[in-house]
RNA sequence: GGCGCGAUAGCAAAGCGGUUAUGCCGCGGAUUGCAAAUCCGUUGUAGGCCGGUUCGACUCCGGCUCGCGCCUCCA
C-alpha cells in the first residue's frame, strides 16, 4: 500500500509512512464547545473519519485524538450568564457534538482529550518553553518569544516582516515583540482559572493542543488535521510550542499536516461570524445525517465546496441509486470479499482521499448490480457495502432508507397506513379494478408516497 | 500592503498531454395495466480570456480578467 497525503509543509503530496510502522498518531482540532455545530465544522470530522477509516484498513493500529475545548472567553461568558460552571455548560454541547457527528456516521476518535482535564500538561509545557529561552512572564502573562524561534512562520508560509507590516492586531503594551501570543494568562476573580507557577490564570488558545498531543500522543506524531483558517495562527504556533517545548533532534513536532477546504454559501466561506451557517443539528431535521456526509465528500477535500440546497438534493438522489441496488442485502460488512472495483476505490483513497473518483467507484459497482442476477448479484452487493463502508456510507437497510421522513415533518400517513392502502389497491388491482388502483397510487403520490410494482410485490418510498 | 487558492458542460464535481469520469436533470427506445425502478442509446457546440510549447492541451508555461481565502475569534 502507498500511501500518498498532501503535506501543507512541503505542499504537495508526498508518501506517507508512519514513524512507527505498527502505530499511526493522528490529531485533528475539534470544536470550542459554546453552541451547536455547522456544516462547515462537520467537514473535518468527515474528511479525517475516511482518513481514520482509511488508515485502520492499512495499520495494525491508528490513534486518533480529537480534542474538545471547554475553556474560552466565549464559554466562559456564556456559562457565566447561565450561572453554571464552565464544565456543565460546555458538556451538554460537547454531547450534542458527539450526537450530530455520529449522525454522519463518524467513529468516534481513540482518544477526545478535554482542555481543562489537561491544565497540568500545558502548565508543564509552559515552563519548559520559558526554561529553555522561548517564553517570558509578563504582568501576569506568559508569552511565546515568535523571535526565539528561526522556523516560525514555515508552515503558513510567511515571514515575520511581512506580518508585522499587515497586523491588524493591537500590540499588548507587555509583548516584548508585537508577534509574541499568549501561553498563559491572568483570570480575575469572576473567571475560571487554575492556580499556576504565575498566579492564578487560563491558558492561551494554543497551547492545549501541543500540551495535549505531548501528553497523550507522544513528542512527535504522525498526522494533525484541521481546516485551512487554521493553519495561521493556529497551527503556525502550535508548532513553535510544540517543537520548542523540547530536543527533538530530527524528528518533527508533526510530520504531515493536513488542511481540509472552506464550506461556502453563495461563494463566501461560511463561518460563524459572518451568520451565513446552517447547523449540523437543524439540517438533521431535513435530511439523513447520509445525505450530509455524501455530500460533504462529493467534492475534493481541499478544494472549497458550495452548501446549498440543490447539493444536498443530488446527494440524496445518488444514494437513493445506490441503496436501490442493495434491497434485500444484509447489512454485516464481508471483510472476505474481494472485487476488483475495491482495489480500485483504495487506490483513489490513497491518492490523498480522492473521495469524488471513490464515489464514482460505488456508482460503478451500482451499474454492475443492476445488470446481475443471482448469486453473482449478492456477491456485487457485498462488494458495494464494503465499499461503502470504506467511506461511512451504506451501512443502513434499504427499506428503512426509503421510508425515512424529516424528523421536522409530521402528521404524514404512518407505515402501517400506507401498507393497508396497498393491500387495497393490490386487491383492486386483482379485480381489474385499475380506476380505484390509480386512485390510491395518486392518494399517496400526493401524500409524498411513491409506489414501485414488480412482480415481488408493491414497495412503497416516501419522497 | 503581504501571502495563497480557484475558474470544467443545465447543476454538482473529477482524472488525464491524444481514448466514456461519475451522479442528478433532458431526449429516444425496451420494459410496464398505469407509474416507478432498471436496461440500451443519446444530446445539450464542457473546459474564464489571450498567447506560447507540442504532431496534438481542458491537462504544461506566461500574461490577463473575474471570484475567493488567510494576515483578527473561526473547521
Amino acid at each position: 500500500m502507498t500511501l500518498y497525503l498532501h503535506n501543507t509543509l512541503t505542499q504537495q503530496k508526498e508518501i506517507f509512512t508512519p514513524l512507527n510502522p505498527n502505530q499511526v498518531t493522528m490529531y485533528v482540532c475539534g470544536p470550542t464547545v459554546y453552541n451547536f455545530v455547522h456544516i462547515g465544522n462537520a467537514r473535518p470530522v468527515v474528511v479525517f473519519d475516511t482518513l481514520f477509516r482509511l488508515l485502520q484498513r492499512h495499520f495494525p493500529k491508528v490513534i486518533y485524538a480529537r480534542n474538545v475545548t471547554d475553556v474560552d472567553d466565549k464559554i466562559n461568558a456564556a456559562a457565566k450568564a447561565n450561572n453554571e460552571s464552565i464544565r456543565d455548560f460546555a458538556e451538554r454541547y460537547a454531547i450534542a457534538y458527539r450526537e450530530d457527528m455520529g449522525n454522519l456516521n463518524n467513529l468516534p476518535p481513540t482518544l477526545e482529550p478535554y482542555a481543562t482535564d489537561n491544565i497540568d500538561a500545558m502548565i508543564d509545557q509552559i515552563q519548559a518553553l520559558i526554561k529553555n529561552g522561548h517564553a517570558y512572564e509578563a504582568e501576569g502573562h506568559v508569552l511565546f518569544q515568535v523571535s526565539t524561534d528561526s522556523q516560525y512562520g514555515k508552515l503558513s508560509k510567511r515571514n515575520m516582516d511581512d506580518m508585522i507590516a499587515g497586523a491588524r492586531v493591537e500590540v499588548a503594551p507587555y509583548k516584548k515583540e508585537p508577534a509574541d501570543f499568549v501561553l498563559w494568562k491572568p483570570s480575575s476573580d469572576d473567571l475560571p482559572g487554575w492556580d499556576s507557577p504565575w498566579g492564578r490564570g487560563r491558558p492561551g488558545w494554543h497551547i492545549e493542543c501541543s500540551a495535549m498531543i505531548s501528553k497523550h500522543l507522544g513528542k512527535t506524531i504522525d498526522i494533525h488535521g484541521g481546516g485551512m483558517d487554521l493553519i495561521f495562527p493556529h497551527h503556525e504556533n502550535e508548532i513553535a510550542q510544540g517543537t520548542c517545548c523540547h530536543e527533538h533532534g530530527q524528528e518533527a513536532f508533526v510530520r504531515y499536516w493536513m488542511h481540509n477546504g472552506y464550506l461556502n454559501i453563495d461563494g463566501e466561506k461560511m463561518s460563524k461570524s459572518l451568520g451565513n451557517f446552517r447547523t449540523v443539528r437543524d439540517l438533521l431535521q431535513e435530511w439523513p445525517g447520509e445525505v450530509i456526509r455524501y455530500a460533504l465528500l462529493t467534492a475534493h477535500y481541499r478544494k472549497p465546496l458550495d452548501f446549498s440546497g440543490d447539493l444536498l438534493a443530488n446527494a440524496k438522489s445518488s444514494l437513493d441509486r445506490l441503496y436501490n441496488t442493495l434491497r434485500e442485502s444484509p447489512l454485516a460488512v464481508d471483510g472476505n470479499v474481494r472485487h476488483p472495483q475495491l482495489d480500485e476505490l483504495e487506490k483513489h483513497l490513497q491518492d490523498d482521499l480522492a473521495t469524488p473518483q471513490a464515489l464514482a467507484v460505488l456508482h460503478a459497482l451500482a451499474g454492475e448490480i443492476n445488470k446481475a442476477q443471482g448469486d453473482e448479484k449478492i456477491r456485487l452487493q457485498k462488494t458495494l457495502r464494503k465499499a461503502g463502508d470504506c467511506l461511512g456510507l451504506l451501512n443502513q437497510d434499504s427499506e428503512a432508507w426509503f421510508k425515512w421522513q424529516p424528523a421536522g415533518k409530521t402528521g404524514g400517513l404512518s407505515d402501517a397506513e400506507i401498507d393497508a392502502l396497498i393491500v387495497e389497491r393490490n386487491d383492486a388491482k386483482k379485480a381489474k379494478n385499475f380506476g380505484r388502483a390509480d386512485e390510491i397510487r395518486k392518494q399517496l403520490k400526493e401524500q409524498g408516497i411513491v409506489l414501485e410494482d414488480s412482480k415481488d410485490g408493491t414497495r412503497w418510498t416516501r419522497e
